[in-house]
This record gives structure tokens, C-alpha cells and sequence, in this order.
DNA sequence: CCTTTGAGGTACTATGCAGTACCGTTTAAA
DNA sequence: TTTAAACGGTACTGCATAGTACCTCAAAGG
């Protein structure tokens, strides 16, 4: 089986292509099927955890048999596995952290908009609380979660410090300042997404998060003092400052 | 039935005591028995989750008859909610941030130290993982852990921070410059525990850790410039600075 | 001392689950 | 058109579970 992507799938006259190989129809069928019992066993997962989704309801809802169903996943173990590969990869796609031309805090509020956006997305929020309780029982699935989903954002974030702002920082280590504007970013409405505290965060909030914590990031590891912002300009500075 | 701290039961020769006051052995024998339950529970529905645990093999370990158990808590939900109340009044419990004395930096360090210590015991760990996918399904749960655990300790470091920083800061948001000292010191060991990526962190890495989290900390938040550590003593610096 | 209460033991009910067997029908590939 | 595979439907097998019934025994409380 040729590999695939996150389920795409593409027809061209005659033949069906998948990323530009030509497959016959019954395969082509298979992937298609295969993709459409992943998204509906994900919302099973999602909604009741692991133990809690039933095979047979997700066969149920599927339409066919049971049958069917096993022989595409030979057990749950295995359907859940797939389940979390593409939502990784899913989670990952299409980062672009380009805002060239601005300064280096408007570089760096959007970075940490798109972080704050990536960690607080429901199919995020609801991949960490289904991935969470697997540490215990199944490590290797959690580090594959991990290597396909945040280690690459992680990467994508270090290199984007080190080719952008490579003299505007005093540390070297770019993927332990990435981790920190990370946490700076999001650790709030992370916890509250995961553990549905408050209601999501508007876009307001979202914006004023992310130019805080680019503030609060560029005063930290900022190497020249122009690049720290002035203190009394920061919301929920002291009116007496 | 009176208030009860996380099981803590005292004899006091003829009398049982709880709290001061005088209770039966009878009601004692049953507090006791309870907070065993609660234990045993505790670690079945760690390792298994919450569908995972089984009711009957609490009760086996337990060793009493299945009626026993069912006396205690009516249901597998109750007790699920006595375990989560428990263990999160236990993950408070005993908190002293007092370093008096020392200079800012290390005050701030030793806080750091605290709170990554804190928040990569193996009862908080398992707790994170175990309560993330009740969100779904039982909110109000979740709410509760969060109350009675994190929010208490998210309070004491704001008060610390008011307590001790309130002229050093330029913020007077003191809940969120704690939630960014949190997030500083122990967003990195929170997910590698959360998710076993790594060995858990030697107490020389927290430290360090601890350290390098009041650096940026101070940097960030500090109003006056010596707050701010030079950026040449810090671990990761570049040498060529 | 006697009564009430709780605990142990065992067997039970009802339910839901993952996974299988069988068989007729559809359908893609040759 | 033929053929082999995949699919649908239904019924099934074990198995584990939450929770119950019932009886016996120990012990706490008055």
C-alpha cells in the first residue's frame, strides 16, 4: 500500500492518483473507506476516550457490517493508532510563520497568534485529552503522537527564532526559547481549553495574549534594550510607573 | 458526617478524634475503611482510567465482598468523585513559599523550584492524565479538581508575588505574572511527564531549570534594571556576548 | 448481656463489549 | 462474461462488567 496523506484523494479520467500514482478503483475505494472510518471513529474517540467508544457503534454509524469494519482494522488497538496518526499530522499541516517585513515584536505577536490558534483548536484540545491517559498503556502510540504532531511545530518554531531573530536574542538555544514563548503563548488557554474552565477565548483575547507574551518574550531574551517594550505601555501596567 | 480532611484520622486514648471532635469507633472504623478505599481506587483508576478500573477488582483488592464497597460509595461515579476531591485537596496540601531574606532571584528561584516540583510529582502527573478526558463528560468534575487543587496554588503564588514582589514588578496583575512564572518553570517538564518522553528531570535539571524560569522571569517583569541578570552569567548564553 | 449494625462470602442478573461465522449479494478487474 | 474479492446483514460466542440478593458472622453500643 503506496503511503498517503491524511486521507486525500484525487480522480483523474479514467484512473484514480493518489500524490501521482495511478491506482485502480477498488484500492482507490479502499483508501476512501479507509479515510471515512477514521474521521468517524476519531469523533467516537474524541467524544468517549478510548475504553468508552464502542466497535459497534462506530460499524453502526459506518453503515456496513462488522465485518467490514474489522477488515480494515483488524482491532481497536489498530484503528486507534491510525486514528492518532492523522490527527497528527493533521494538527501539523500548513505552518507558515512568514511576516517578513515587520518588526520584531509584530514578528513575534504573530508567531504567538499562531500558536495560541494551533494549541487552543478544538481537534487539538480534544487530541491532548484523548492522548493524555495513554502514557501509562501505550507509550509508543504517545511518542508517535508527539513526534508527528508537536515535536515538528516545536522544530518549525526554532528554526523560524534562529533564522529570524538569530541576533536579537542572547541565548543560542533556539528550541529552549521557542519552548518558552510557547508556554508564554498559550500555557493559559491551554489549560483552559483541556479542562473547559471558561468559555473559548475570543479573538480579542487571543490578540492581546499574543502581543503580551511577545512583550514579555522579547524583554526576557531580547539582547539590546530597543528591543525591550517600554514598560508603561504594556496593558495591565501600573498607572503609576 | 463531619468535615474530613483527606484522611487523617488520630486516636486519642478512649476516644477517636477527628478534627477535635469526638467521634464513635464505630464512625471512625468507617472513616478509615473509606480513606482505604479511596487509596485503592486512587491507584486502579491511575493505571486503568476511569472505564478501565474495575469496580470488582477494587473490591477484590479491598478483600471484603463487593456489599462493602457498594455501602461506601452507591456508585462507580461517586467514587471516582472521591478520589478526584481527595487528591486534589492532597496535591495542595502543604504549601510554604516562605524563602525570606534572600535576594529576589532567589526567592523566585526557590518558587520555581517548588512549583516544578509540584508539578512533576507522580500524583499530579497521573492526576493531569487522569482528569483531562473527563472534560467531556463530566465538566462539573473537572471544575471541582481544578477548584480545590490548581486554582488554591495558582492563589498562593499570586499572593507570594504580591506579598513579596509587589514593588519590583511593573505589573499589578499578580495571577497573571504567576500563571507566566508557572508556565515558565514547568511547561517543559509538564508535557515530558504528562506524556513519558523522557526520564523524569534529575533535581539538578530542575534547578537549573528553576533558575534559568526567575532569570527570564525578572528580565520580563523586573522594573528596575537591576532586577535583571546579566545576560552573559546565564546558562545558554552566547559566549561571543 | 443483648441487640443492632456493618462486614464477609458467594452466587446471581442483566448488559455491553470485541471479535467471529455464515451466507447471499454486489462489483471491480481480467 | 467470468471470477474472485469485498460488502451487507444477522446471529452468534465468550468474556468482563456494574450492581443485587441473601445469608452468616463479628463486633460495637447501650
Amino acid at each position: 500500500m503506496p503511503f498517503f496523506e491524511s486521507s486525500y484523494l484525487a480522480k483523474g479520467g479514467e484512473w484514480y492518483h493518489i500524490g501521482g500514482m495511478k491506482i485502480g478503483k477498488r484500492e482507490s475505494q479502499r483508501l476512501l473507506k479507509r479515510a471515512q472510518i477514521i474521521a468517524i471513529a476519531r469523533e467516537h474517540f474524541f467524544e468517549k476516550g478510548f475504553e468508552g467508544a464502542s466497535m459497534s457503534a462506530i460499524a453502526a454509524q459506518l453503515g456496513g457490517s462488522k465485518r467490514t469494519l474489522w477488515s480494515y482494522f483488524p482491532s481497536k488497538e489498530e484503528l486507534f493508532a491510525a486514528v492518532v496518526e492523522d490527527t497528527a499530522a493533521g494538527i501539523r499541516g500548513g505552518i507558515d510563520f512568514s511576516a517578513v517585513g515587520d518588526s520584531p515584536l509584530d514578528q513575534l505577536t504573530h508567531l504567538s497568534r499562531t500558536i495560541i490558534e494551533r494549541m487552543t483548536a478544538p481537534i487539538a484540545v480534544q487530541m491532548f485529552r484523548l492522548i493524555s491517559p495513554m502514557s501509562e498503556r501505550n507509550p509508543e502510540l504517545v511518542r508517535i503522537f508527539f513526534e508527528r504532531g508537536p515535536r515538528r511545530t516545536q522544530k518549525s518554531i526554532a528554526e523560524y527564532l534562529r533564522a529570524n531573530f538569530g541576533d536579537l536574542l542572547w541565548t543560542d538555544d533556539y528550541w529552549q526559547a521557542g519552548d518558552d514563548l510557547v508556554a508564554l503563548a498559550a500555557s493559559n488557554f491551554h489549560f483552559e481549553s483541556l479542562w473547559g474552565l471558561s468559555n473559548p477565548p475570543t479573538p480579542k483575547q487571543k490578540d492581546a495574549r499574543a502581543r503580551r507574551a511577545a512583550i514579555l518574550f522579547l524583554r526576557a531574551y531580547g539582547r539590546h534594550p530597543e528591543l525591550w517594550a517600554p514598560i508603561d505601555k504594556v496593558d495591565g501596567a501600573r498607572e503609576t510607573v
